[in-house]
DNA sequence: TTAAATAATGATATGTTATAACATTTACAG
DNA sequence: CTGTAAATGTTATAACATATCATTATTTAA
């Protein structure tokens, strides 16, 4: 696995090109969905752009409503179908803290991020640390446990909020 | 903060004395609330122990449908607020990938656990180290991001599952 | 190229988790 | 006592998620 010691987002939420994420993210998707065989069907893609509309977590009935909007009645099953898709592609991450979805904005590779969330703005950045993972599969091994998954999710202020308050 | 790099149940889930670990969080609890002037009425407290009444993580749902049991019709916000007043006091932990709450071991000091939860047996153990801490703490420092609160859970299969397979 | 199998979607209903809002009771300080 | 704040009761509803079965689209393979 490569080394990821980044951050996906510098927190500069509001002055970024964000067309460009979306475009990027939903041509990373087109071409590992074809290299896979996974059908990204025009439903599942046009929930993946509702989830990419910003960088903040956005709720299944958010999706939901959105789409009911757009293209008439719509369920809750076909919101979650596609977020189970997308989900299992590795095309977007749920916060569990939030009951709520992100953009992954590097789906090509396995890995587990860190999600950084601000309880002002609401923005969420996923972040890659190689020391955390170090530390925390040592653990796990000391003490025989097996990892399926893990999920680490820090809440508090980003530093845009923290310094423009 | 002291040192709590232990693991408060040694995932022998069914093979120890629980009696001791509930009467011990009990009696922990109700010497903190006191001490902080806190009211560990008894709506609570029954909760408390209903939390505690395995290691496995337990639903709000399911501690209301024990209490409707004992206590006849009993409303969810029953519940929900005795959880509250719990969380806030550092009594029990939410697991947020669960939506499922444990008892703390070790309520008196302010810490943030990793929880370790089978996916086997669903037993949840909490463990602390701080060389996870201090990974988390200087990734966040150095991006500029003051954290209030952290949720770091692992699902995977526990030593006794693997063991006994 | 059509038939069977598989995958995806539509539609309805329901299950599960959590909170809003307002009334009532209880604890306790003055 | 009595006024105030804290806790609890009660009803309703919001928010999140899945089960089930019918229908349509896509792929596979005879
Ligand atoms: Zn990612
Ligand atoms: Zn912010
Ligand atoms: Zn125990
Ligand atoms: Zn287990």
């Amino acid at each position: 696995m490569k080394n990821f010691d980044t951050v996906s987002l510098s927190f500069s939420g509001g002055s970024h090109d964000h067309k460009h994420c979306v475009k990027t993210a939903l041509n990373d998707a087109e071409a590992l969905c074809s290299a896979r065989g996974a059908r990204l069907t025009d439903a599942r893609k046009r929930v993946l752009e509702l989830v990419w509309e910003s960088h903040h977590p956005v709720g299944a009935y958010d999706v939901l409503s959105k789409l009911s909007q757009e293209s008439g009645k719509t369920a809750p099953p076909t919101v979650y179908r596609a977020l189970d898709f997308l989900l299992e592609q590795g095309l977007i991450h749920r916060i569990e803290s939030l009951n709520a979805y992100v953009g992954c904005s590097h789906p090509s590779e396995e890995h587990s991020g860190v999600f950084l969330i601000c309880n002002n703005c609401g923005c969420a950045a996923e972040v890659h640390d190689s020391t955390i993972d170090q530390a925390i599969l040592k653990k796990t091994d000391s003490l025989g446990f097996k990892t399926d998954q893990r999920m680490l999710e820090v809440r508090g202020t980003c530093p845009d909020c923290h310094s423009t308050q």
